[in-house]
RNA sequence: CGGGGAGUGGCGCAGCCUGGUAGCGCGCCAGUUUUGGGAACUGGAUGUCGCAGGUUCGAAUCCUGUCUCCCCGACCA
């Protein structure tokens, strides 16, 4: 591609508006236009981006023996009430009436439509297993989209769907997906991790997420320093803490805290540390029933895993009112004695002695309390958020924290869209038997902004080989030189004919200006053509990356780059 | 959805308080000189000041409404 016939629009200031360093690079490399709020043009440089996440991850789907579809962007809502999925999906999902009033949605994941696809088709054991995937551009409402392609309304994802006739066999297909999914991240050049996701609602089944660690990234993992375990910290296990509570020593007494609210600031006042108190965590879910949570005073509640003990679909703190309403005092001065609600704890919680608590009343807590002697409560469940250097929960190794991108999800069904939308097939007994699915989401665009928020510098983007948009680009310092564009050109086409995606800066602009934008673009290796370097019959060829400079002898440099190219790809 | 902020040329912003010919930097066009890390000079083009009402002799500026965008939070198979 020449640069002066290309549509490149470079940006030297960020746009206002871009707050990750993904979506600012994206926006300044010309690859990506905001047209509303997480709703983008791809321009020619992004789109080529974009090309070359879906073909790895069309190679690789394909490898793993699942079939390419495409289905329909605009979904009738007949399916989705089939589902029972019209009515539970709030506002994220993008509502719709034709001409005939008729209801549609923009679909944001497609579990009806293959079903139905599926429903109709495949009749036999026979036919089966069954992965069918798609490239396709969803939608979803988001209520606050933002970073760019990180978390756009529009976006693309691929999509597959798995069909099977037992667990077992769903089994396979299964970890089909999830091998293929590491070589689809591990081609991609990224630094990932695949944890092991809550999963959700559906229960019962269970989920991995493809995390490409970076500071940015919007979810909290856990991996152990020294076995494969790693986890969303939603759904990291923690074991319970060995050994009996320590016999109390210590009576029960109240102790004036005045205006002492937080855990830390009666823990400091008793000369105590955190983890010698307790907090009591008031908390309300969906049915407006109310529960009371006993932490640690150090340690963090993980709704989710309250949640899923409870078997609600949210919980949120109590406001003051309620609060007062049951305790009688206002908040930061609750404790578990004479609470008049369910009361859980945390299995931490269960060998501890001797610890501080809110006393029920304003201005005082007590101290030296102790489990059993001065209160009860309904369960020790494990409740807490695991963090970095708690125990692994599957070896006796430690964990540790980072912070991760979403960029796929393998999730294992089971029979719940079969079951709602009656997909059966007959086996080899003739006997009707509901389909096990599975589904599995890669995120296309999100892929690739994770890979800019591990690959880039002061200066720009600095493209792993497999996902750049070119592999090489071609800068004529001075293409007004007759030699220079001869050279300049001439280079360009022996690498074409070598089947290199290569750049040619054709441009009439300044050396510094060239090598800015070239640097910003992230195009992993660059050859300078000057006069300079002519004069010794050489090129010069310059490592993104690195910022490595060598001279390259004219004759022979097309091999060379052609070469580095290969060798980079395969590395991948 | 709750809280906060912003809409002025392609991009980044000033002007608004205290109403009176719409400005700056970058970019863009033409020319000259330049040419190995975002050149200099000269000349030039580009705006219904988000939209709709209102107040006023006069509104980017004041008032009302509305839309959009951004940030924090909540939400997220």
């Amino acid at each position: 591609m020449r640069y002066t016939q290309y549509f490149l629009p470079t940006l030297k200031e960020t746009p206002a508006d871009a707050e990750v360093v993904s979506h600012q690079l994206m926006a300044r490399a010309g690859m990506i236009r905001k047209v509303a709020a997480g709703i983008y043009d791809y321009l020619p440089l992004g789109l080529r981006v974009i090309r070359k996440v879906e073909n790895i991850v069309r190679q690789e789907m394909d490898r793993a023996g699942a079939i390419e579809i495409l289905m329909p962007a605009v979904c009738p809502a007949d399916l989705w009430e089939q589902s029972g999925r019209w009515q539970q999906y709030g506002k994220e999902l993008l509502r719709l009436k034709d001409r005939k009033d008729t209801e549609f949605c923009v679909g944001p994941t497609h579990e009806e439509v293959v079903t139905e696809i599926v429903r109709g088709t495949v009749n036999s054991y026979r036919q089966l297993p069954l992965n069918m995937y798609q490239i396709q551009t969803k939608f979803r409402d988001e209520m606050r989209p933002r970073f760019g392609l990180m978390r756009g309304r529009e976006f693309i994802m691929k999509d597959a769907y798995s069909f099977d006739i037992d667990d077992a066999s769903a089994d396979i297909s299964y970890e089909k997906m999830y091998q293929a999914y590491r070589r689809i991240f591990k081609r991609c050049g990224l630094k990932f991790r695949a944890v092991e996701a809550d999963s959700g609602a559906i229960g019962g089944s269970f989920s991995h997420e493809f995390m490409v660690l970076a500071e940015t990234g919007e979810d909290a993992i856990v991996s152990c320093d020294s076995c494969e375990y790693a986890a969303n910290v939603e759904k990291a296990e923690l074991r319970a803490a060995s050994g009996e509570a320590p016999v109390p020593t210590l009576p029960l007494e109240r102790v004036k805290t005045p205006n002492l609210r937080s855990i830390e600031d009666v823990a400091a006042f008793l000369k105590e540390t955190p983890a010698k108190m307790i907090k009591t965590l008031v908390l309300q879910n969906e049915n407006e029933e109310v529960f009371a949570v006993l932490m640690r005073g150090d340690h963090t509640l993980n709704e989710i895993k309250l949640c899923n003990y409870l078997g609600c679909n949210h919980v949120q703190l109590a406001d003051e009112e309620i609060i007062k309403k049951l305790t009688g005092a206002p908040r930061g001065f609750t404790g578990p004695i004479g609470l008049a609600c369910r009361v859980l704890a945390d299995q931490a919680v269960a060998v501890m002695s001797d610890f501080g608590l809110g006393a029920n009343e304003a201005d005082y807590h007590l101290t030296g309390a102790n489990y059993g002697r001065d209160f009860e409560v309904e369960a020790f469940v494990d409740l807490r958020q695991a963090g970095a250097g708690d125990s692994c929960p599957r070896c006796e190794g430690k964990l540790e924290a980072w912070r991760g991108i979403e960029v796929g999800h393998v999730f294992k069904l089971g029979t719940k869209y079969s079951d709602a939308m009656n997909a059966t097939v007959l086996d080899d007994e003739g006997k009707d038997r509901t389909l096990i699915m599975g589904c599995y989401g890669i995120g296309i665009g999100r892929t690739a902004a994770a890979s800019i928020e591990q690959n880039h510098d002061d200066n720009g983007i600095v493209w792993p080989m497999p996902l750049a948009p070119f592999q090489v680009i071609v800068t004529m310092l001075n293409p007004g030189d007759e030699a220079v564009f001869a050279a300049g050109e001439k280079l360009y086409l022996d690498l074409l004919a070598e089947g290199i995606e290569v750049l040619l800066d054709d441009r009439d602009e300044r050396p510094g200006s060239k090598f800015k934008d070239a640097d910003l673009l992230g195009i992993p290796l660059r050859v300078n053509v000057g006069a300079r370097g002519l004069k010794e019959h050489s090129f010069e060829l310059q490592d993104r990356r690195g910022g490595e400079r060598v001279m390259l002898p004219i004759e022979g440099a097309a091999a060379t780059i052609v070469e580095q190219v290969r060798t980079a790809l395969a590395a991948g």
